[in-house]
DNA sequence: GCCGTTTTCGGCCCGACTGTTTTCAGTCG
C-alpha cells in the first residue's frame, strides 16, 4: 500500500514528457497523459487494487500496457521504461519543458543541435545569442526564453489558490463590464469549475460590432497588468502583477453558449462531448455546434449540451469523471447549493486560537441565517491553540448556556474539536464528551506515522461513541503540505459502519475531504459536515468554498447534515 | 497506447497567435 495514485500519476506523465521531446506518437503521448489524469483523481488507490489482483482495464484509458507497468511501479516502485528513458535523455530536459514558448520539439532542438540540457546552459546559450541562430529560433525567441527564464526563476509555476484568485477575477470582471460596447464577460476555465486551484483566468467577452479593438486595448492597459504576452482581435494574454495569466477572448454573440463551453473545460470534458457530438455527425468548436457546415447551436450552453444529446452538466461536474454517462441518462444529481445550509459545525473562539468572541460569532452566524453554530474549540493536547482541560471545558459549556439565553433566533452548540491522540484514544475523557452536543475529531500531531498505523490511529478513535465527526481527514494543506499516508477509503469504510459523518473543511487551502472522497464517501452513504474551522466571525463565509468542492465531488443536499434543521440535526448527531 | 452498435485496424478535438518557414510549424489552451 506504499505507492501512491499521485506517484504513479507522476510517473506516466514524466513518461510522457519524455517521449514527446523524442518525437513519438502523439496519442501514445496522449495516452499516457490521460491515464495519469484518470489514476491522479481516483479514490480507489491502484496499490489496492493491484494487492486484490483486480482487472485494471475496467478503467477507461487503461488497457493492458498500461495495467502491467501500473503493476510495476506498485511492486518495485519505479518504471524500467522511465529509467530507459532517462538513460537516453537527460532528466533535467524535463523542466526545459516546463517554461513556457517551449515545447517539447523546440526542447529538442536546442538539446540535439547546441547540447542544452539544464535551464542553467539554456540562459547561457540564449545571453550568448546562440539561440538565435538555429532554425526555427530567432531574436525575439531568444529574447522571450531570457524573459521567461526570470519568471521561472522568481515563481515555479504554483497555481494560486480559488479564494485568492476571486477578489481579482472580481474585479476584472467589473471593469470588462463597465467598458463602452461590452455586451456579457465572464470568467470560465477551472476558475469557473471551482477548482482548488487556478493557474490562469479565462475571460469571455461579447461586444457590440465594431468595438473588438477597443476592448482589447482596454484589457490589457487594466492597472493589475504587468505584461502583455499577445495581443489579437480576439485573443489576448497578459500577466498580472500577482503573476496570475488572464487570456481575454471576444467571441459572437451567437458563439457565447459554445465558447462558454469551450472555455469552461475541462479539457478531457470537451474532448469528450466533441466525441460524442461526432458520433451524432455533428462538429463542436468554440463557435458553435454544426451540422454540414450549418449552425444549429451555439448562443447557450444547455442548447450546445442539447445538440450532443445530453442534459446540461453544471460545470463543476466537468471533469470526464462519469458526468457524461450520468448525464446520457439523465441520472446527473442534483448538487448542493450554499442557500441549503442551516449552520456550522466547527468554530473556534478567543477562547482557544479564534478572534471572536461567542456573541460575535452568533451574530455573524445569524446573518447568514443559520439556525445553529457550533463552537468547538481545541482539546488539551493541541497547547500551542491554547486547548482546553476538563475544567476548561466545564466553562466553555457554561459560557454557551448563558449566551443561549441571551440571544435568539440562532442556537450555539456545545462542542470540541478533540485531539485524536496517536494511540487512537480522545483528548478528553468520555465523561465530559458526554455533556457535549457534538465532537469534531481531528489529528493534529503525529502526522508522518505509516499509513496502515494512522489508518488504524483513526478508526480506532471512530471506536469511540462520542466520536461525531472527523474533522479535516486528509490534513492537507494545498501548495504546503501533503495529504497524510492514511487509506481514506477505509476510513470511509469504518466511518460507514459507525455512523461517523466525515467533515469537508472549507478551509481554501484545506478543502478536505477533497472532492473525488466526497465522491466516495456519497456512494457510500456516508454523511458529510460541511464546515467553516472560522477562527473569526468573518472567516464563517468561507462556507461557500466548502460548498463549491462538495459539488466538485457529487454531493447532494441529503448527504449534508448542516442542511437540517436544528431537531433533525440532533437527532442525527446521535450514532445508534 | 487506447478503443470498438464501423471491434483487432485505423482512427484518435479544434482553433488562435506568434515568429520567421514566403505557406507553416510550434505552442498553448
Amino acid at each position: 500500500m506504499s505507492v501512491r495514485n499521485t506517484e504513479i500519476q507522476a510517473i506516466f506523465n514524466q513518461v510522457a514528457d519524455l517521449i514527446e521531446i523524442k518525437g513519438e506518437n502523439p496519442f501514445r503521448i496522449r495516452a499516457y497523459r490521460e491515464a495519469a489524469r484518470i489514476i491522479g483523481g481516483m479514490s480507489e488507490q491502484m496499490a489496492k487494487l493491484v494487492q486484490e489482483r483486480q482487472d485494471l482495464t475496467q478503467y477507461r484509458g487503461i488497457g493492458k500496457d498500461l495495467a502491467e507497468k501500473i503493476r510495476e511501479i506498485v511492486e518495485t516502485g519505479g518504471l524500467n521504461f522511465l529509467d530507459e528513458l532517462k538513460a537516453d535523455l537527460p532528466q533535467s530536459l524535463l523542466e526545459i519543458l516546463a517554461i513556457p514558448e517551449l515545447g517539447p520539439k523546440k526542447v529538442a532542438a536546442l538539446y540535439h543541435k547546441l547540447g542544452v540540457t539544464t535551464v542553467e546552459e539554456l540562459k547561457t546559450a540564449a545571453e550568448n545569442g546562440k539561440i538565435a541562430q538555429l532554425d526555427g529560433f530567432g531574436s525575439k525567441s531568444q529574447e522571450k526564453i531570457l524573459k521567461s527564464l526570470d519568471q521561472f526563476k522568481k515563481k515555479s509555476a504554483k497555481r494560486m489558490l480559488l479564494a485568492e484568485a476571486e477578489p481579482v477575477a472580481a474585479a476584472l470582471e467589473a471593469y470588462m463590464k463597465a467598458q463602452e460596447g461590452i455586451k456579457q464577460a465572464s470568467i470560465a476555465g477551472s476558475f469557473r469549475r471551482g477548482k482548488e486551484t487556478v493557474g490562469d483566468l479565462d475571460l469571455l467577452a461579447t461586444c457590440r460590432r465594431g468595438y473588438e479593438n477597443q476592448l482589447m486595448k482596454a484589457f490589457v492597459a487594466f492597472e493589475d497588468v504587468a505584461r502583455v504576452d499577445a495581443q489579437g482581435r480576439s485573443k489576448s494574454s497578459v500577466h498580472l502583477r500577482s503573476g496570475l495569466q488572464v487570456d481575454l477572448r471576444i467571441v459572437p454573440q451567437l458563439s457565447y453558449g459554445a465558447a462558454l463551453h469551450y472555455f469552461t473545460g475541462s479539457k478531457a470534458h470537451n474532448v469528450a462531448v466533441r466525441k460524442l457530438a461526432m458520433e451524432k455527425g455533428l462538429k463542436i468548436n468554440e463557435y458553435g455546434v454544426y451540422q454540414d457546415d450549418k449552425r444549429i447551436a451555439g448562443e447557450t450552453e444547455p442548447a450546445v449540451y442539447d445538440a450532443a444529446g445530453l442534459c446540461y452538466i453544471e460545470p463543476e461536474l466537468r471533469e470526464n469523471m462519469g458526468e457524461i454517462e450520468s448525464a446520457r441518462v439523465g441520472a446527473l444529481p442534483e448538487l448542493i447549493k450554499i442557500s441549503d445550509i442551516r449552520g456550522d459545525l466547527h468554530a473556534h473562539t478567543r477562547r482557544t486560537d479564534g478572534t471572536g468572541s461567542l456573541e460575535k460569532m452568533a451574530e455573524a452566524a445569524g446573518k447568514y441565517g443559520y439556525e445553529y453554530l457550533a463552537i468547538t474549540e481545541h482539546s488539551q493536547k493541541v497547547a500551542v491553540a491554547g486547548g482546553l482541560n476538563e475544567k476548561q471545558v466545564r466553562e466553555h459549556l457554561a459560557d454557551i448556556d448563558r449566551v443561549n439565553e441571551k440571544i435568539n433566533g440562532i442556537r450555539l452548540l456545545k462542542g470540541m474539536e478533540v485531539d485524536i491522540r496517536s494511540d487512537g484514544s480522545l483528548d478528553l475523557a468520555d465523561s465530559v464528551l458526554k455533556e457535549l452536543d457534538l465532537t469534531v475529531c481531528s489529528v493534529h500531531y503525529h502526522q508522518g506515522l505509516a499509513s496502515d498505523k494512522q489508518t488504524e490511529r483513526v478508526i480506532r478513535a471512530m471506536d469511540n461513541p462520542w466520536f461525531k465527526i472527523l474533522g479535516h481527514p486528509s490534513g492537507r494543506l494545498i501548495n504546503r503540505r501533503e495529504p497524510m499516508a492514511i487509506d481514506l477509503e477505509a476510513i470511509i469504510e469504518a466511518a460507514g459502519q459507525r455512523g461517523v459523518i466525515i467533515e469537508l473543511n472549507a478551509q481554501p487551502d484545506r478543502l478536505d475531504l477533497a472532492h473525488n472522497y466526497c465522491k466516495t464517501a456519497v456512494e457510500r452513504g456516508v454523511k458529510l459536515a460541511i464546515s467553516t474551522d472560522a477562527h473569526s466571525p468573518g472567516n464563517l463565509k468561507l462556507m461557500r468554498n466548502g460548498v463549491i468542492e462538495a459539488r466538485r465531488g457529487w454531493v447532494r443536499c441529503a448527504d449534508v447534515i448542516n442542511t437540517l434543521g436544528l431537531k433533525t440535526l440532533l437527532q442525527a448527531l446521535n450514532r445508534d
